[in-house]
DNA sequence: CTCCAAACTTGACAATTGTCATGTCACGAC
DNA sequence: GTCGTGACATGACAATTGTCAAGTTTGGAG
């Protein structure tokens, strides 16, 4: 029993919104709408796919855990955004875990519905193609962030990211827990502590879950340049 | 002016194994088929992608350059490995370059072939999306990797990798340079030195490009448990 | 064969990060 | 309201890694 707002997010989803309206309509009707508290599991590592995710409202979490328990982020996702779709469509387990992180409403459009549609129009591969690039390519820009910076400028990235504007002052509301934001860019919670202090010296004071920046290009050219100065 | 042992390795790649004689046949036969000397650029960053790329000898490196002019090396690929096949279908700009790391064959086939072909047949875009599965979820192993193993460790899977067998002794041959070696697992060339002489501890030898493992469980336990002791 | 440039190793040192311990603060249960 | 748990900050210390500066080895070019 989708809100018409609910079915308005779904359209608007990178993996949804260039195929034809008819087609659309069909997915949305067949889809599964849940709700997850904070913490719940949507789906574990190893677990079968069966269906492709869209995330309506809330944060979602995609991780892996190692042999020994340690847990390693590699996305979080939000209103909007898809996941699942490569794996969905071949039998293969999933390689990550998927959880809710805060209270969330997720679409699951179960994979034979995909498949089928896919095989009366090729259209809708390319779209699943386009989402599942988008993945390949921020992970891409993860792993050249992990390998290439220092943990202050990743946070700094991080920071900038969530800046709607290009230049000027600007301030943020951190989206989720830092011991989240720890996790996504690759550190301990102690360690994103003392990034953010380090940032006082160009111009970044924490709030609680509040950022102000005092000049975004400071900031990006901090990210970019010279951990060294200073 | 393919050779027929060309043929046979593009036919065994994970992007065309799985699809029909005849679409093969098709795409082998408008394919651009090259060499590239050590060093030589197969691509660019920012480039448009015209060609989806499949190896079929010598070894070729996915790499990012980061503003400041850092490289990290995002993967590593050989014989019977495709890269760009998200990229190809998309009118978007690679995310990475692509440079021979040796003397190399690759065959390019061109974009529009896969698309035409695609429309014909969705099975090719199940195996596109096979392809690309594959390469998220190498990054994903990687991202982990980065985030939750020592450098020893990831020098430790590096090498299991290497390993034809599953326990005992082996002796492995490393694939390349080792300053790549250190790119690849995200270190300076001086840390992938020290990871060897802390693996000499696990029954690990290195002469030359040479590796020579005492007893692979010993190795693997290593590499997923703890760093701490010795 | 000789020589050179680049790859590789090693040591000393500095910077960064993880670990452990302690303390504060906010928020929900009660 | 009080209590208690978990998030967060901070300091001290250890471990890891990057940086710089030698040396050694290796694989061609000539």
């Amino acid at each position: 029993m989708p809100h018409e707002a609910q079915k308005a997010i779904a359209r608007q989803s990178l993996l949804l919104r260039s195929l034809p309206e008819q087609h659309v309509d069909t997915l949305l009707r067949q889809a599964v709408w849940r709700q997850y508290d904070r913490g719940e599991t949507i789906f574990l590592q190893e677990e079968e796919a069966k269906a492709v995710h869209v995330v309506l409202a809330g944060w979602v979490k995609l991780f892996r855990v190692t042999p020994t328990g340690a847990e390693a982020v590699v996305s979080v996702f939000t209103r909007g955004d898809s996941f699942g779709e490569a794996v969905a469509l071949r039998d293969v387990p999933y390689p990550v875990s998927a959880e809710a992180v805060s209270p969330c409403e997720v679409m699951h459009i179960p994979s034979p519905v995909l498949l089928s549609l896919m095989r009366e129009d090729a259209e809708i591969g390319v779209s699943i193609l386009a989402a599942t690039f988008t993945h390949l390519h921020s992970l891409v820009a993860q792993l050249e962030q992990l390998k290439a910076q220092t943990g202050a400028q990743r946070v700094a990235e991080f920071l900038l990211n969530l800046c709607e504007v290009e230049s000027g002052t600007c301030e943020v509301e951190l989206p989720y827990d830092k011991m989240l934001i720890a996790g996504r860019l690759g550190m301990k919670p102690e360690s994103l502590s003392r990034a953010f202090s380090r940032l006082k010296t160009v111009g970044v004071k924490i709030n609680r879950n509040h950022a102000d920046i005092a000049d975004i290009d400071v900031l990006r050219d901090y990210a970019e340049n010279d951990p060294s100065e200073r």
